[in-house]
DNA sequence: CGGAATCTTGACCATCGGGTCAGGCTCTGG
DNA sequence: CCAGAGCCTGACCCGATGGTCAAGATTCCG
């Protein structure tokens, strides 16, 4: 997930170098994802975290100094992994048909192996964003931008209809995520205990259907 | 919203009858509201909303009882909203055209005007649906099969191409209520203060369309 | 090898927030 | 007009939680 996380169960005592630090952050981090994700930032206690990362609550103080700091770090490791997935496939060059299903699968798969992520950023989004209102404005609005010429090339190349551009991709997001913040409700409907391999297979076919032949994406040749 | 809220500034002397309680079980619940909707269930204080309530806390608490029975009052509520909708729409007389037309745009409008419920249902299924995985698992299972049924009517009789209709029903709630479930995302990409009538407009255009086009839906003769 | 820098942690603190309660007030029905 | 049911609420309680601190252990480096 992160970096270090499973397996050491106590800190070595001949440590290689001044890497104690990198690997406690990593180590709480990566104990402060399930937390924050199945709580919310409100929810969420810092004691539980420290337990989970098998440390004393003082030495998250020690790393973070505040439990928004915390949440901050996460979120923003998280940010970081939405923003490449997209910039990887919406790219002029593709097909209109192999990007946009390209995408749609890749963020499928990261609901259905990250759906931790997701969920901080749902929570994050849910709550008004107050920790995230720049980058939103920001950086993510200059990317939708740019990704939005894309699009609107595919259409004038009469690759696909007309579409807002930005839409399409609250849509996708949409789509893709809801299987990662709301499985439990899409579990029960399907009376299952849990979501498998299957009904991500159809979900994922559902999405890219709806988005390939909802966009009027032609037949990549 | 509910049955009265705004308007009336101090209890009246000369109260009809008995309905002094179920007065101020709606007061409250109003004011209860934005306030879950706002900071989700952890979050939320009851004394913020017994001071937007306008009444002391230990009113709260002799009307409801907890928090927490508060809260499931007002889920509850929500909870009713969303089938009587979907129920309205999705039936076999209807061309699929219609049928899931006007039910994109019946909770898209939902998402305008009542965009805290939304968020207030959406805070509960991240947490896991701790309250309402019963319903989740009943009322609407049963509900979205009886849906899907109508859906593999329309199938058959060539109307639209064959899909997974759970999945499509999943879909069309992440699409309509991404906008207001995460509308400061929408509105900070769009380089907006906040969503008006024409993001709103564009919006549904593209998620009818998406539906619509992605189902193979056929032209309402 | 020695001291400075870094790390570790148990004990402690202040605040917050849900929930309680006893006494007082208001309204209704007889 | 009276009594009791229903309603109202200020003051209080207490567990949970984020955060602090100072003393002690480790590690690093010259």
């Amino acid at each position: 997930m992160h970096g270090a996380e499973a397996g050491r169960p106590t800190r070595r005592r001949g440590a290689p170098a001044g890497s104690i630090r990198q690997d406690s952050m990593a180590r709480i981090l990566a104990a402060a994802e399930p937390v924050f994700a199945r709580a919310g930032f409100e929810g969420a206690a810092m004691a539980e975290i420290a337990a989970a990362a098998g440390l004393p609550k003082a030495n998250l103080h020690y790393y973070f100094g505040t439990k928004e700091r915390l949440y901050r770090a996460l979120l923003e490791e998280v940010l970081a992994t939405w923003l490449a997935e997209a910039a990887d496939w919406i790219v002029p060059h593709r097909h209109p048909a192999e990007a946009l299903g390209g995408y749609v699968r890749a963020k499928m798969a990261l609901s259905r192996t990250r759906p931790q992520a997701s969920r901080i950023f749902a929570g994050e989004l849910l709550r008004g964003a107050p920790h995230i209102l720049e980058f939103l404005g920001g950086e993510l609005r200059r990317q939708v931008t740019a990704m939005s010429a894309v699009i609107e090339g595919w259409v004038a190349a009469g690759l696909m209809d007309p579409i807002a551009p930005p839409h399409l991709f609250f849509t996708i997001w949409a789509m893709t995520q809801t299987y990662a913040d709301f499985a439990v409700q899409v579990a029960a409907v399907l009376g299952k205990p849990a979501l498998d391999e299957d009904d991500f297979a159809a979900a994922t076919e559902t999405v890219a259907a709806l988005v390939l032949k909802g966009a009027g994406v032609r037949a990549h040749p």
